[in-house]
DNA sequence: TATCAATTGACCAACCTGGTCAAATTATAT
DNA sequence: ATATAATTTGACCAGGTTGGTCAATTGATA
């Protein structure tokens, strides 16, 4: 299956996906267009159905492409060692923010699959999804020192505190940065501010939660 | 403008309301069909348009009439004199909540034109939100009493915190809840749970920013 | 030169779109 | 009962789109 495609060279192959990405991003899957996609892609029809066979396979495929490339990249670089979930949280940003630099289409392809509802693929996401589920979010946290709490503090809710600031935080810059994929300097900057805002919010916290700091 | 559509009996444009809003929710603006929205709501092509004159003004009728009745909602129930942020956050809380098992469909479609793009409507939302904006977000946190939280806690950073954690909690429950809007039994439980929820990370955070409270 | 794989794009039938308008229906006033 | 006015209908329009097919062309390989 896509055994022509894959032969292609990676140039030819990664404009195709993006095209598709593309589409697929700024419409759900009933309304995005493959017309679209060869016009942007500039190939053929016929040939986007040969190496695919269908929308659906073509969908799908680049599905299992994206969350791979999110996964690898988030594996290889988490330093599993570091035991406080602050830094770890702070490594976890800084990955997420960064591949937004590299990959900002993806995070709006995958944030278009999250609400998907079409009965054609709805499913077949879901199962994926299941097959992953198991691997992925539980080793991000693996190695995590909950000691490092106050004795006084309910540590679960200690983590989905430090979740949920992460997350705002993130929210907060995620747009801006997306507009300045282009323009390294600004996107560097916005970087750094915000890992240095997330810094001070984890100060925050940690003085709040962790043992052997003072209010 | 829109007179005739408004002599009509409330229950025959609750129909056409609530059919173009399920169709706006689906859909994004340009691909939302007119003629799904008159199947949906029996009448026909012809009357729609001597209502509303063309799709946009409809759209921006909606967008206008939801707004209008969430924001009434939330001002005639917000208790001012509150001056307890937590509390004033499971007031805010509790009237979104409850929103969602009477206007469900509002919150669907306006999820939508937030992210809408068509250049046929996008200026006009931005416009529509700019006369908003003054009235509606600061208001609601008038009369916070800021001296409660504990004098070496930076009380931007608690907020921040705390509106965060609610957010949390809030999208934990609003799927949940908006799939359960039929069965009214369910609902009620799953909105005492979630707030049961709410109140016991609101102590959790109370303890660790407000005065006169222990480790 | 012959074989086979890669690639093209015209073509298909089916369907949809926002909007119009002459005609039919219903309500109101005399 | 009649005339006027307001409401409502739905067939119709021209112009588009769709996912998918396939005979024909091109390019590579042996």
């Amino acid at each position: 299956m896509y055994q022509t495609f894959l032969n292609l060279e990676v140039e030819k192959q990664h404009k195709i996906i993006n095209s598709a990405l593309k589409e697929f991003s700024i419409n759900n899957y009933d309304t995005a267009s493959t017309n679209k996609i060869i016009k942007d892609a500039k190939i053929s029809k016929g040939i986007l159905y040969h190496y695919f066979g269908s929308k659906k396979n073509l969908y799908l495929y680049l599905y299992e492409y994206v969350t791979t490339i999110f996964i690898d990249a988030i594996n290889s670089r988490l330093d599993l060692e570091e035991p406080d979930i602050f830094k770890r949280y702070e490594q976890i940003m800084t990955i997420k923010l960064e591949l937004i630099k590299q990959y900002h289409t993806f995070f709006d392809f995958l944030k278009k699959t999250y609400i998907e509802t079409s009965l054609e693929v709805r499913s077949e996401l879901d199962q994926y999804n299941l097959t992953l589920q198991n691997s992925s979010y539980d080793s991000v946290f693996a190695g995590i020192d909950y000691d490092l709490f106050h004795k006084n503090i309910d540590s679960k809710k200690a983590i989905d505190t430090i979740r949920w600031v992460t997350d705002g935080i993130s929210d907060r810059y995620e747009e801006r940065l997306k507009s300045n994929v282009d323009n390294s300097e600004a996107f560097n900057q916005l970087l750094e501010q915000c890992m240095e805002e997330a810094n001070d919010y984890f100060q925050f916290l940690k003085q709040l939660v962790y043992k052997n700091t003072k209010r």
